[in-house]
DNA sequence: ACGCTGATGCGACTCGTTCTCGACAAAGAA
DNA sequence: TTCTTTGTCGAGAACGAGTCGCATCAGCGT
């Protein structure tokens, strides 16, 4: 039952988001908010759409594609570029973080900074340039997944 | 005269690694490898497509992309992924490095790593991740840019 | 319950990129 | 040089992601 009360008690920390800035709590907004905090690791818009799709939720896409663009501008979720040429989406904290990405399952975790920060004001610093921004992306394997690749040896 | 020896002696180092990779050196090829060279920050698929449309090289638009898609594999280029989304291509080095990239007018200049592998070899300690790859992209203002934006003060 | 206004759905549309396939030409052999 | 092989090209259709316009609908404050 536990399960069920879920939904309603807490009533999905993205659709709180989209609450507290001023935006209405529509179905199809709550649908897609739903489906994001199902996914631990990236997913794609078409991922999000084939879902809401099978589960005839009856979203469509322009406003599949207008969920996400307002959850990424409240920084709840946060676009990134797979070495595919893909996109790719990630629920995730607003606070300035990288990504480390699961090349196999895709399982992404945040990471603080650890000394990119540093990196990133001497790379400043050498070229010239007034450093604005910058993005960092990893790729690797992650624990689960190393243990199934590397069994033993 | 060494200059203009430059075009012979040299036909341009992007031809060359085609020729290396033993792939034949076609004319649209060498055509878009010529006007990689020219230039000096990113350029899009498209961009490259108008100037050769308007120099009348004709170049189909499959030969233009097919022609990225092997100089990136062969690392002479590397796509990135600008904020706004767009795809863009550097010529670059074939060593791993960053890129700097100007946010006013396109620049890009390649940096060396400045401690960031260090910081990445933290982030895989800290996460547990089998760290394959990164990339870094850094977007601030060129040392022009910046003069242009802030005359004084 | 009512109404204002933001949000949705539909479907057409743009744009970047890929595919198909017959024709062509770069390289190496003869 | 010419022939042969086969990698590459060009044209255009096809595709997929994402956007847009607009009439309709439904949150939510009153």
């Amino acid at each position: 039952m536990a399960q069920y009360d879920f939904a309603v008690m807490e009533p999905n920390s993205i659709v709180q988001a989209l609450d507290v800035a001023g935006y209405r709590l529509t179905r199809p907004r709550r649908a897609v908010a739903a489906l994001i905090a199902e996914h631990d690791g990236h997913f794609t818009a078409s991922e999000l759409e084939a879902v809401a799709r099978s589960r005839r939720l009856g979203i469509s896409r322009a406003t599949l594609f207008r969920a996400l663009d307002l959850l990424t501008e409240l920084q709840v979720v946060e676009r990134l570029d797979l070495p595919s040429g893909e996109h790719a989406y990630v629920p995730c904290a607003a606070a300035h973080h990288h990504h480390v990405i699961c090349s196999r399952c895709g399982r992404a975790t945040e990471v603080e900074d650890c000394g990119v920060a540093e990196a990133v004001l001497e790379i400043g610093r050498r070229s010239g340039y007034r450093i604005e921004s910058h993005r960092l992306e990893l790729f690797g394997l992650c624990r689960h997944c190393q243990a199934k690749t590397t069994p033993h040896a």
